[in-house]
DNA sequence: ACCTGAACACCGTTCAAGT
DNA sequence: ACCTGAACACCGTTCAAGT
């Protein structure tokens, strides 16, 4: 079990872990389960102690929310800078990403959820360098695509945009259940990578 | 202004109202702005007469989310069953669309958002029939460019599945300022359309 | 940089009693 | 089919006082 630290009163680093156990509350129940009372409880400090480290509630769900957003990211980076053909990069990126939306609903409802107004520009908009790897590796793929004339020659970056709201789209329909294709979901699947390729070749 | 019904314990139509005022309520403010104590003093009703018609906020939540759902598919229908071309009228659809979500942010959040646990499959499902024509035109539309040879043979619930995904994932993207290409929001518009009906195309 | 413990205003929900 | 009015448990937030 978890030593107690030098003195009761400080906690080893307890921002960090009060961003790590949030998230992990958010994974199993949803955001809407987080309440300051059972998150403090479950780390076994005072509910007083947060306003040390967040203003608020919300500020803490923002932290929340970009350390999702990061675990995205991680997902589905390595799918981009592969080896691989750029049609197969592009293909598992995609299959990764719907893959991590419903392994993680909660996570990823939170993220693009907007139950907390977030300043976008600063903390997980997918134009974010520092936080968005995936976003810039998805243009530099595309890039990389024009040149070998597999993609039409677009602006990449409005490209990529409109490739991550599609494949968010339909990861979005699916988690949330607005469309019941259950039976066939991969084959929802494999016609949107398709019609996406096909509509982007050169 | 509004006369009072005949005797003071009776609302005219209390069920109705309530739904009404939070929708507007939503629109303005989003939906985190609804409280009962809020919604019944603006009607001048009592706190718990609500729940002489719904069982809990959250049922009375799923009645305005249906009620906003069925507003968004009044506004795209027309665009739909018009007497323009099968091209026009996917385009103005989609226009009509993604201008419905940029001008009621907040209710095309309600509706595709998770905030209320909905039984999609009863009440705003893309497919169910009675509140979402806008699809079923839809697919109507997509056979019709099938059999014009406009559109790829494909399952035409999966094409239209994969269309309103993307669409919804730019609303989305752009409502929530994932995306920050706000001077060129009309070439990304443009671009997506293209890219769309080309990958669709015969 | 935490702790305890109390307090505040606000919330959804319930209930007893009236008309 | 409503009303009034009180109560309940829960919430985020603040504060005074300690270590």
């Amino acid at each position: 079990m978890k030593k107690k630290d030098s003195s009761p009163y400080h906690h080893g680093n307890l921002k960090d872990a009060l961003v790590e156990e949030a998230l992990k509350m958010v994974k199993t129940d949803g955001i809407q389960s987080i309440t300051l009372r059972e998150l403090t409880t479950k780390l076994g400090s005072s509910r007083s102690a947060i306003y040390r480290h967040f203003s608020s509630k919300d500020e803490l769900i923002r932290a929340v929310i970009q350390a999702g957003f990061m675990q995205l990211d991680e997902t589905i980076s390595p799918f981009l800078i592969s080896n691989d053909t750029v049609l197969a990069r592009f293909r598992n990126m995609g299959e990764a990403y719907i893959a991590f939306a419903l392994t993680n609903p909660n996570i990823y409802r939170m993220i693009f959820g907007n139950e907390v107004q977030t300043q976008r520009e600063e903390s997980c908009d997918i134009h974010n360098e520092e936080n968005s790897g995936g976003f810039q590796h998805l243009v530099a793929l595309l890039i990389e695509g024009q040149e070998k004339k597999i993609f039409k020659d677009d602006d990449p970056i409005l490209q990529a945009t409109y490739v991550w709201a599609s494949i968010h789209g339909l990861s979005n329909l699916c988690i949330d259940g607005h469309i019941h294709v259950q039976d066939n979901i991969e084959a929802l699947f494999e016609l949107s990578f398709e019609t996406i390729i096909k509509g982007m070749k050169f």
